[in-house]
DNA sequence: CGTAGAATCTAACAAGCGTTAGTTATATTC
DNA sequence: GAATATAACTAACGCTTGTTAGATTCTACG
């Protein structure tokens, strides 16, 4: 029989980073300390130098790993409908699930822009401006074929965008919502307005929570 | 003949008071140094307490004056109109223009939350419920006159707050459009979404930027 | 068992932090 | 012009910061 222990399931280094993450979160990346980072992670504070090279690599790890999995599962999202608006529809149900699932590690991504280093700043930029470029793009396509009418697609996805991140910075697991109901509603919201006249008219299923 | 100067026109306090409400949007509460604060105040460190108790006396009077104002104004903005969505036309133009003009105090008051001491935190959290109270009740009262169609105010009115008070992270006043275009379309957007169908039968103006 | 490598701890470093006290300079008032 | 009040400066305090080096413990494997 063996007597060692199966190594365990989540790495230390993983701990970190979802205690980072959390703590970034909280009390912003200048306003924590490598030692209290440690504490929640079980560890001493040297010790998270054997995992990563310096504070600010946990910060651009979790902004990079954050910013590459949204533009990969979006993509995905999206890439069994043919239509625009079911594109976006799409685009904006995986955006809500995401932010909210890890709203920790998506918080810090928007918010801690300013705490990278000009390199690792490039880098994330680039990446934001690619997910962004996603949205403008069915954006652009649902006018051309039709099936939306946007004056501006740059400040409509700026607006999109904002109004959806920012659910993750009131949302609660805890609360009576479910995420999907929230996106569907957001989704409504964006889709037909709040005039009565316009909604009224139109054609899509009702949400009323 | 008067030999002395008169008093200068800005105080060192409401120096110190802008230049730190620049500094703490670009770095951050934290990460931002009284020395360096002092320093495009045109002072020493130390003279900075002939001004405030503390450091985060700055950040409090910063979000508290915004806080106020916001109410006090958006109240005048709206005091004007009847019909609740002339009322909700005037509230979202006020917010995004004044989120616009002063956008250094308005992303400090929004960002940094969580570097406020437990008491200050409760007074500008109760000022915050308040301001967005007056959407609420805007909204409540255009639903019951028949004017909008809201399932769920609360998410209605946070997810326009929300992607309104988020101009204030991407406005340059260089850039091509002007601040009020900006709000016009955003009121579009937000009244009438991007259906081609709700938009083509609803009545208003039509916003092409 | 014994050894190698990974993981952690301990202890210290130089630098920078908010804040304070005491002093000097500037402006106002009688 | 002396007296007073306001504003700014200097220099230091105790503490915390991110980071490093070296010693120590744990774990896996022959």
């Amino acid at each position: 029989m063996k007597s060692t222990l199966p190594p365990p399931v989540v790495s230390r280094k993983a701990i970190i980073f979802k205690e980072a993450a959390r703590l970034f979160r909280e009390k912003g990346y200048s306003g924590s300390t490598l030692r209290e980072l440690a504490g929640k992670a079980g560890v001493k504070g040297g010790s998270v130098y054997h995992h990563f090279s310096s504070k600010q690599e946990i910060l651009f790890t979790i902004m990079e790993h954050t910013m590459s999995t949204l533009i990969m599962r979006v993509q995905e999202a999206i890439a069994t409908e043919t239509k625009p608006i079911d594109k976006l529809r799409k685009a904006i149900q995986f955006h809500i699930a995401y932010h909210t699932a890890d709203s920790d590690e998506t918080f810090v991504t928007d918010a801690e822009l300013r705490s990278l280093d000009a390199d690792n700043l490039t880098a994330i930029v680039g990446m934001r401006d690619h997910y962004e470029r996603i949205f403008r793009q069915i954006m652009e396509e649902g006018v051309a074929r039709g099936e939306m009418q946007i004056g501006n697609v740059r400040l409509a996805s700026k607006a999109l965008l904002q109004m959806c991140t920012g659910i993750s910075s009131w949302y609660r697991p805890e609360g009576e919502k479910s995420i999907s109901d929230i996106a569907d509603y957001y989704i409504e919201l964006f889709f037909r307005g709040i005039s009565r006249t316009s909604a009224a008219e139109a054609g899509g299923r009702a949400v009323e929570l």
